[in-house]
DNA sequence: CGATGACTTGACTGAGTTCAAAAGCTGTGG
DNA sequence: CCACAGCTTTTGAACTCAGTCAAGTCATCG
């Protein structure tokens, strides 16, 4: 018993660290419901590349990014991968109630995780009100985020397309507390193939916009996968925001 | 009070009365907290065309649809709208938890819907969970299906978007207790150009779609709405499911 | 029955796809 | 440190499907 108290009190310290804290889930409930998260949390590292709800697994699992990109794929039986959806740090990543998740969760970059197993964490929002409400909230807002996902899809030119994502994109990462300067840099959690997924494009026309908002001075790249935007008011004149 | 009460029986015999009683949220909770819907209900008919979220009313409004279909729409700046979404009879319409709605709730067809305030139906959500629950499971299924829609936006060919359109209208058309026959019809709740307003598609397009569907005989149209489904595996087919 | 708006059909154009090949990173091992 | 393999990305050229503009046709309603 006061053994397991230790490790409630070690997580907790960890907690107390964490960067997304202040913003995730574990962190905007009650001090009693944070413990009950405490006491069933996992905290994981995850690979480029690795599947966090696995369909195989009968159990589901729910996680909380504390580092990292997570991409929302929708598989078709084509081959073809439509991304329906980026989950950033401090964004809950799971399908509560369903025997299993209709889309899978790729990890874009390396990550760093907190997970729950889906039963734990369901009985806690049963008992949690709070914990409920606030995963109804981020429900609601990925709902509204899926809706603008989808209107950025259906944008007319490719051009508008790329540079809305590009814009997207800058703002997740975009450290809260930086002020919304003229320039953003930051490395893209995304290849050209996974841009050409989100946005219903071919991988060919992606780099070509880049090339053309590169020819323009709006960003610069180099090393692949580093990105510099030079004119914020100029991507966002792109994508007709 | 007596009076008081006297209106709520009236109003629960309604409700007993009411087609999708038993799968709206209002039917699907317990007794308690269906009579305290009912006590803040308002009924009402709203044409096809009416806004049913009005953004410059200040109060948020929420509806159950007890009758036809209501378009999500958002509406860019240069006039062009895109409909991320429709919602069919027993859904839930509304944005809780936010000052305003990002989108456009529009009747498609002629509506009948229950209506209640903002604020007291999330009053009335924080009192009973089970109300909460129900929302919060309703708004993880939305999230699905707006993701589901969001790839049928993003097939490659016209032909493809309209007959998965088609599928989509249909299953939600039929009723439930039907068979899924090889033959299905139904009124179409929406003109061409909305049709092309959700598939990201011009309405010339749509229409030659629905001239090509109409030459192989997947389908006969006749006064302008009215649909018939006479080749349900082909049009799956058309569609890539 | 005629006016109005919704739908259909036709011809042409162009942005993005497709196929192909070259160039540029990245990591490994000699 | 360089050379090489294996990959991603870039660039080129031809093609194609949906967009655009324009002119019809058809329901529906007053």
């Amino acid at each position: 018993m006061r053994f397991n108290q230790g490790a409630i009190v070690t997580v907790r310290i960890k907690c107390l660290q964490c960067a997304v804290r202040l913003i995730a889930p574990c962190g905007a409930v009650s001090h009693e419901t944070a413990n009950e998260l405490a006491r069933i949390v996992h905290r994981r590292r995850i690979a480029a590349g690795q599947i966090l709800n696995n369909t195989a697994n009968q159990a589901q699992t729910f996680s909380i990014i504390v580092k990292g990109v997570v991409k929302i794929v929708d598989e078709h039986t084509d081959g073809h991968a439509q991304i329906v959806g980026l989950q950033f740090p401090s964004e809950f990543v799971g399908r509560p109630y369903a025997e299993s998740a209709r889309y899978l969760a790729e990890a874009a970059t390396d990550l760093e995780v907190c997970s729950f197993a889906g039963p734990a964490f369901e009985n806690l929002m049963r008992v949690h009100p709070d914990l409920e409400l606030n995963i109804l909230k981020r429900t609601l807002n990925d709902l509204d985020q899926a809706r603008q996902w989808m209107s950025l899809i259906a944008r007319k030119t490719a051009e508008e397309r790329v540079a809305g994502l590009l814009l997207f994109i800058a703002g997740k990462l975009q450290a809260d507390d930086a002020e919304p300067s003229n320039a953003v840099a930051f490395d893209l959690p995304l290849s050209r193939t996974e841009f050409a997924e989100c946005l219903n494009l071919r991988l060919e026309t992606v780099s070509r916009q880049f090339a053309a908002l590169k020819a323009e001075g709006i960003i610069k790249t180099n090393r692949r996968r580093a990105l510099q935007v030079c004119d914020l008011a100029g991507l966002k004149a792109r994508a007709q925001v």
